[in-house]
DNA sequence: GGCCAGAATGTTATGTTATAGTGTTTGCAA
DNA sequence: TTGCAAACACTATAACATAACATTCTGGCC
């Protein structure tokens, strides 16, 4: 398979295992940051949507959800997930009410999202001046803008690849 | 109150009958154009969301429907939505599960949307240049892009004026 | 008119996502 | 050790959305 136009599509090449540990590691300097806990049910539901970059339904948290044999019921998911946003580890893929972990630790604002129709994984890419460039639009018709939402609907780099093979094979 | 700063926020001065009745002259134009019908039910919903530039749930849609007296089934509505989305005279506002009529006919691609937190007020403007931009960005990680989603929540400039007051004053 | 086919609607049920409210446990500090 | 606040557990329900199937309406054709 070719590489031709796809130069740096995130997660390619990349170490997850580094990449899980380095979010983890992240999110407990912002618990202590913010005077706040980092317990082991905001620990796993971190932990479980740093599976893969691929957004989870709260639901698919609540059954995947196995620490010491509980199933918590979704209230509890819900505050994790409230929480794990609020310090900017998370964000919400509204276009697919699913919850993602931030793959940019730090850099947790100004993200546009590129969602796979296809395998569902979501690439996070800095867009701080796309946002710029939204705020002035916004500001020219007098608009204070607070919160942003940028959601890329498409195919990732591999199954565009795929289909492209499929289509070319029949 | 002054205008300084907010020069052509939609909306403002225009006359919301006129603004109606050519969405739905529209609506039945797009209808002709498809060879579908723009059935009763459809009209009815149009014109819901048409009283106010702003997003309705589909259940207070439910609730504000009585045509002909009759109370219709959330499937009807859901049926209702997704034909006049499919034909672009509607918009589904994903950050706050509501539908929007659309504001600009004819030009129902490559909107923005500005959600004010207060007054529920959303301004559809044209963004375009603004996708293209976001298209060359992901087509440069090599991501196809079908779809896109841009939502903007703060104050409109009415709302952003009226909580200066009331911070001034106290 | 009478019939047919497809579109639209009516109806029931259920699936999915999210939050409210209340009481209990836990960790920590005075 | 007591008292407080944060987090958790649990129940219920609100809010959003669709599946499945029956019925009715509409327009075209004989």
């Amino acid at each position: 398979m070719s590489d031709r136009g796809k130069p740096d599509f995130p997660y390619r090449q990349h170490d997850h295992q580094v990449c899980i540990e380095e979010c983890i590691k992240r999110a407990e300097a912002a618990c202590m940051d913010h005077n706040e806990h980092f317990t082991e049910n905001r620990r796993a539901v971190l932990e479980l949507l740093l599976a893969g970059h691929r957004p989870l339904g709260a639901y698919e948290i609540v059954e995947q959800f196995d620490w010491k044999n509980r199933r918590p019921a979704p209230a509890q998911i819900y505050r994790a997930l409230a929480f794990l946003e609020s310090l900017g580890l998370i964000h919400r893929i509204a276009s697919r009410n699913a919850y993602l972990a931030c793959s940019r630790p730090g850099h947790q604002k100004g993200a546009i999202f590129l969602v796979c129709e296809r395998c569902e994984l979501v690439a996070e890419l800095e867009g701080t001046q796309m946002l710029t460039a939204i705020d002035n639009l916004s500001a020219s018709s007098g608009f204070v803008a607070h919160t942003h939402l940028i959601e890329v609907s498409g195919l990732c780099p591999a199954c565009s690849d795929t289909l492209d093979f499929e289509r070319a094979e029949t």
